[in-house]
RNA sequence: GGUUCCUUAGCUCAGUUGGUAGAGCAAAGGACUGAAAAUCCUUGUGUCCCCAGUUCAAUUCUGGGAGGAACCA
């Protein structure tokens, strides 16, 4: 019988932490978290991530487990996900996976597969060097059928696919390989807000993480370390638009206006994700009954038997 | 009060020697299998401020009106 999780996805700023909460105590659950930012000790009030008075003795997983000098992939989430959702439903409790990376949060649930293969760093240098019109063409050659999905701009996933197909598993191979179907009992739900209002959502937030000293937690990241802006960790909505601030090319104003609008952005982004990539189950937040309807949702899903044919 | 200039997409502005219009930004939609808060793709109908005149035809020319800017009194 497959394992059940319950996960909670959806914009950022939709409101899904004190969701997570609520489900969590009313169903005896523990988090995993599922944002890709929220692992980095140090990053606090720019990723939103949860305090402890918060957490309201919650237990919660995979947050504050990595420095800003280490580098999160998916495939350590997928992993260590996997591991907590067993250790969790042995101690009797249920699994529940909160945040709004959409990649991660599938790789969890379906069969994708990550090979073990060593990194070449060399050949990825060589890569880089050339044009994204050499890229495609070499694409093409050693794996054609990658490159129908691929377009021939995007540097990022030529490159990725031709290192697969260089450490010799193909990346169409792989997807070929899979069952693309849900590995867990998984009850899916997805927070949704009218896009205007969570626009107005995002601004408010953006102006309490004022408040309550993103500008001082940025700068005293700057202080601590002078290759972060380096980091991958620092490719994150909410820190990187200070780069220009502290070049002098921008002021406090003008980078808080970038972050407002690169939060819309990553919103909408991640709303065309969960609508397209997951089985979800919607919930208005607008609505009244929405928090009752999760809760009565969830119970019935609880109770039936895990064929995972939900969605 | 006078003179000159301005009024076109949500915003800033091009433009049409008269044949109903297009850039940037914003926005919307989409893709996504080891950086994913990343990376990449697609999308422009709008009373061309209002009224009247000239004209086969006016957003474009003429007159009047409204709003705005600068300068002069």
């Amino acid at each position: 019988m497959k394992r059940k999780v319950l996960v909670i996805a959806g914009a950022t700023a939709v409101g899904k932490t004190s969701c997570s909460i609520a489900i969590a105590k009313q169903f005896s659950g523990e988090i995993i978290n599922g944002d890709a930012l929220q692992v980095y000790r140090g990053l606090n009030i720019g990723t939103a991530k949860i305090t402890a008075a918060e957490m309201d003795s919650i237990p919660h997983h995979l947050i504050d487990t990595h420095t800003i000098e280490e580098s999160y992939h998916v495939k350590s989430f997928q992993e260590e996900g996997r591991e907590l959702i067993e250790a969790i439903t042995n101690r009797g409790h249920l699994p529940i996976v909160c945040g709004g990376t959409g990649l991660y949060i599938k790789s969890l649930l379906y069969d994708y597969t990550f090979s073990d293969q060593a990194k070449d760093e060399d050949f990825i240098i060589f890569l880089g060097t050339l044009s994204n019109a050499q890229l495609f063409a070499l694409l093409k050659q050693v794996d054609h059928k990658a490159c129908e999905t691929i377009h021939p701009h995007n540097r990022k996933r030529m490159i990725r696919a031709l290192e697969m197909a260089h450490l010799g598993d193909k990346k169409s191979d792989i997807i070929d390989r899979q069952e693309h179907k849900l590995c867990y009992d998984a009850y899916l739900i997805g927070l949704t807000i009218p896009r205007d209002q969570l626009h107005q959502r995002i601004e408010q937030r953006f102006a309490l993480m004022m408040k309550q000293g993103l500008f001082e937690e940025v700068e005293g990241l700057v202080k601590s370390d002078p290759n972060i802006w380096e980091r991958q960790c620092f490719q994150a909505i909410g820190y990187k638009e200070w780069s220009d601030y502290f070049n002098g090319k921008a002021t406090i104003a003008q980078c808080g206006e970038q972050i407002i609008k690169n939060t819309k952005r990553f919103a909408k982004r991640q709303d065309t994700w969960f609508r397209n990539q997951l089985p979800m189950h919607w919930y208005d937040t607008q609505t009244d009954d929405w928090q009752k309807r999760i809760m009565s949702d969830v119970e019935q899903w609880l109770q039936t038997k895990g064929d995972g044919n939900h969605g």
